[in-house]
DNA sequence: CTGAAAGCGCTTACAG
DNA sequence: CTGAAAGCGCTTACAG
């Protein structure tokens, strides 16, 4: 079924139906009407592609999903718990505004390749990315290309100037981590650990900064011994803990993420320190785990749902050109008290 | 850019440029070395609506996730555990073979429009379904009409013949169940009760039959006094708990999924009946919580990466048209033993 | 208000 | 081995 089919069922021309179909004034109500019923009695939709190609946008933006591990890990992007909830409120947002939405992963960095292609063979009129490392120059050339790009956790330095013509989507996590540590600190800790995420990750990099931040604001000296390094997995929040406990002993812990805190949560025990009594943990990202470990775990919660609405309400908008609105957004941390961490009282 | 374009810089016709790129066999070397230079040093890619125009295929597939809910419920699809491995596995096998996959939501039977409507404009050439309720008529029109399609989790019954044009792939629910019955049965339980899921879904039907089936050939009388309704989702476990120890008091419970499970899990422990030691549970799924929960929950296992592989692969087949392969699969599933079950000893 | 015609970028018989 | 031409299904100036 195609428009010349309709035009000669309806006893029009291919013009008249285009016309009914794109809602242009000209075409009279009862003209409109006889048009429109054949339409539906066809489930007649017309051709995308053809459309696209007579000028239309393809309606379809790409969702990329970066995760680039060694090969040994490669296994865990598939229970991220991260990228889910997110992408659902994607395509949820997305669809709501008549936008579709193609879904890539990028484990390695010639998977770019692929990304490319879609942009370069006008699939998507636009893409978000997240999970990508700071300063990405796949992503940098892309924007320099002109595509429309919003991203998400991203730090913009003064030489990425090329950044200023995308959209960034940054949660809050220098003031997050900074009130994470303070919530210790006001609980009376003075030793206080911190599990890093990945530090070439905005994430990763600016949460350590918000927890130096708070320290120095309470007169805590920074010391190096407090910090081990993690890269946002369970794993790593695991070996962090048997890595700090040789050296030092806290009596709370900064985790960079939720999964490194129960990654975290896990080693302490089997060391035989009870959480909260022995050592308060708190985390950030709140993903849904986290209310279900024993004891559940204090975290900073952000709303990845305003994340996914500022993605795709700006990316469309530079799209459909109705401003060139290139902005960065910042979603604010949030305390979720729970069980894992508790006062100090001396 | 376009093929015009390339075939006056690389001194040939559009013709052999398009040759040069579908890899016709009568283009001599050293003209193909020439096109491609060119098109290597533009970057171009051919215009993926054009070539779809002319009869290409989109390459595409859909994924649809149906999470029809009530609407006091509609925010969990947000934190679904289930759906995002699997999405990424879907994506990440279609994209080896060389396919894109668009992402939708249907969570209301009126969003089934959304998902005719790219069938319809050809923008997708067949999609998998996943969360759909068992005999759903839209899914049926869909394959009426001659759509690609596979199904995960559904029931083929006897006046449901249209299922047989399509793919179906299941988890091997009956005999997971049994399994996970038989295993309470033998731990020396006897009074087991079942949270079942939503009995619409086969999942939930088919869970409710092999713990009828492990009962019977245990001769344990089934008594509807220890079957309480569930939906799959936490609440409903919780729910369940408060429900079933008003009547009875079992030993051991089998959830149909672990959401529930866990769920049950908090409300035994406000109900003060400590898990393994007063009462055991088992679940199904093997959600990435599960490994975090304290006591952790056993719980049955199914590889969701075969699953999608099983999709995208038969699916992509089927559009090809390399077979007309239309067929059942059942992925079996296996027993991960965790904290959360006690052997009973009398 | 409406139709005939051009053209979007590609692929592929067709002719040579 | 290669180019000119037709045509995929649509939209939109253009002419009336």
């Amino acid at each position: 079924m195609n428009s010349k089919e309709i035009a000669k069922i309806a006893g029009v021309s291919r013009s008249t139906v285009s016309r009914v179909i794109n809602n242009y004034p000209n075409v009279p109500p009862d003209t409109r009407e006889k048009v429109l019923k054949v339409i539906k009695e066809y489930n007649y939709v017309p051709h995308a592609s053809a459309r696209m190609l007579r000028g239309k946008t393809s309606k379809t933006i790409g969702l990329v999903i970066v995760d680039i591990k060694k090969d040994s890990e490669i296994h865990r992007i598939y229970d991220n718990v991260y990228f889910g909830p997110f992408t659902t409120a994607v395509v949820d947002f997305a669809n709501r505004i008549g936008y579709n939405v193609l879904i890539t992963t990028v484990f390695k960095v010639k998977d770019y390749k692929k990304v490319k292609e879609i942009f370069y063979n006008k699939t998507i009129s636009g893409a978000i990315f997240v999970g990508v490392r700071n300063s990405d120059p796949e992503i940098k050339s892309l924007i320099e290309e002109g595509f429309k790009i919003a991203i998400v956790d991203q730090e913009i330095k003064e030489e990425d100037e090329v950044f200023n013509k995308s959209i960034i989507v940054n949660m809050d996590n220098l003031n997050g981590s900074y009130e994470a540590t303070k919530y210790l600190i006001n609980l009376g800790h003075k030793e206080i650990a911190h599990i890093t995420g990945d530090l070439d990750k905005l994430s990763g990099f600016a949460r350590l900064e918000g927890y130096k931040k708070a320290l120095k604001e309470a007169d805590i000296t920074y010391d190096a011994h407090y910090i081990v390094k993690g890269n946002f997995v369970e794993e790593s929040g695991y070996n962090a803990i048997h890595k700090l406990f040789k050296k030092v002993k806290p009596t709370a812990i900064f985790a960079a993420n939720d999964q490194m805190a129960i990654g975290a949560m896990q080693a302490l025990q089997e060391l035989e320190y009870a959480v909260p009594e022995d050592v308060s943990i708190i985390g950030f990202d709140d993903i849904t785990i986290s209310r279900y470990v024993k004891p559940s775990l204090t975290t900073m919660s952000v709303s990845l749902l305003q994340m996914a609405e500022l993605c795709v309400e700006n990316l469309v908008k530079s799209i459909e050109g109705e401003s060139s609105i290139v902005a960065k957004f910042l979603v604010s941390a949030k305390l979720i008290e729970r069980d894992s961490c508790k006062k100090i009282i001396d």
